[in-house]
DNA sequence: CCAGTGACCGGACCAATGATCCGGTGCTCG
DNA sequence: CGAGCACCGGATCATTGGTCCGGTCACTGG
């Protein structure tokens, strides 16, 4: 998709539609679902023919990468933010997990290729704030595949498991955990599902832990060391 | 899938057929990817009718819930191994990145629930090892949120950009990204996909700065503290 | 030995979906 | 005013997940 040429427009009149249709797709997909979303239903919703649709996108794959990276868009890059590079990163990938969680169609679409223009923008500033930082060689690798990798997993993971609408299933699947408790003891006691501890206080958590390593890393190495004001932890989301 | 009850057989005869159709799937699923299964297609390598498959698994979310479960098994649970918490954690997750790895279909069923027997032994062998180290409270679920949340999304992100058969895809995907190296400078200079350095180098450090976080907050509550005999860094996969 | 019972199989079929063909329609530029 | 081009959409196709319903076949009780 972000490969191909942008399907070069005729002369002017900016393309409107296209960004139409995935403004609209954004919609069908926090309304109804990843598997609702189909080429009928979403041209019905833009009062068009279904056919209509694929002179602004080739497949339907497109319209999942461009609905995909859309919402990227709502994730503030706190650039400059002089707060230090820890609470930019904090913010960043709180901000990341947090759009996640609110349209958590997105989950099931993570395993393909992000190369749109929101998504790569904010790589670009994770790597450019690392590097800022003092992060380099290996560590500067290992740092933002680590963040970013960890902000992913969350937000499947949790939008896997609804706190809101699903508790369905996920009442059912307490119910199972307890009913196996001897095959699962531990995880019955203190499974994820069971505690309903809430999950933002372990993902502000286990981010610090990746933070300080990142930092011990810096200093180690005889950078310009922690110049975090506070340990960030103000930017992550709490809803 | 999990929550209903195992299909109840008639009176004797072990189910086989029900393995047989999994065990094929997941052939298949090596073989050809994700959306090259089909039940049709899976019907016909397993020489029968495509309708017949209906009478062991009630849709093909089974197949695929099943499918995902049966890897995981191939994932090696240390138990009892004497290595110290550290290293049993290090050898579950590398080996449970590893599973990931060697079957990228898994990235795009990632998140649907996972509540297979082998899922399951293998979280609680992770919660008993947290527990038994002497994590506690928050922190434990800190520590299984962030070490099953970093596993899952390194192998997600990886699955996503394989580097032996992805050649087009990646290859394609630096260019793009050197063509607008104005725009990410900091990306097309060391981003992951340029410098090609080996990720699980970058995993394997990520992964020891959540295990110090972990092991930091046991020590600093009073608990025995590191047992951990080396950083347990011999367990992750070096492929 | 035999009828019947129930597990198991599969051809025909259905609805939904992604995608294409090809004939329109209306605006704009010369 | 007419030609060209961006844009639209009904009809249509192939494929897919899933169901109906009639078979087959081993085994069991008499």
């Amino acid at each position: 998709m972000w490969l191909r040429p942008p399907a070069r427009r005729g002369r002017d009149a900016p393309p409107l539609s296209r960004e139409r249709i995935v403004e609209e797709a954004v919609a069908l997909l926090d309304a109804e679902g990843a598997d609702r979303l189909t080429m009928r239903r979403l041209a019905e919703r833009l009062g068009t023919g279904s056919t209509t649709l694929y002179w602004h996108v080739r497949t339907k794959d497109d319209v999942l990468d461009l609905a995909l990276d859309a919402i990227f868009a709502e994730v503030g890059i706190p650039s400059g933010s002089g707060r230090g590079w820890r609470a930019d990163i904090t913010a960043l990938i709180g901000g990341w997990r947090a759009v996640l969680l609110r349209h958590p169609w997105s989950a099931a679409l993570l395993s393909r290729p992000m190369l749109g223009p929101n998504v790569l923008a904010r790589s670009e500033f994770l790597y450019a704030t690392l590097l800022e930082a003092g992060v380099t060689g290996p560590r500067l690798t290992a740092a933002a595949y680590g963040l970013s990798n960890y902000v992913i997993g969350s937000g499947l993971m949790q939008a896997t498991w609804p706190a809101d609408t699903g508790q369905d299933v996920r009442g059912a699947a307490r119910e199972h955990l307890r009913d196996n408790r001897k095959r699962y003891p531990a995880l019955a006691a203190h499974g994820p599902l069971v505690v309903e501890g809430d999950w933002d206080t372990g993902f502000a958590l286990a981010l610090t832990w990746l933070l300080d390593g990142i930092q011990a890393g810096i200093t180690e190495a005889g950078g310009a060391g922690g110049s975090g004001s506070g340990d960030g932890t103000e930017g992550v989301t709490r809803a």
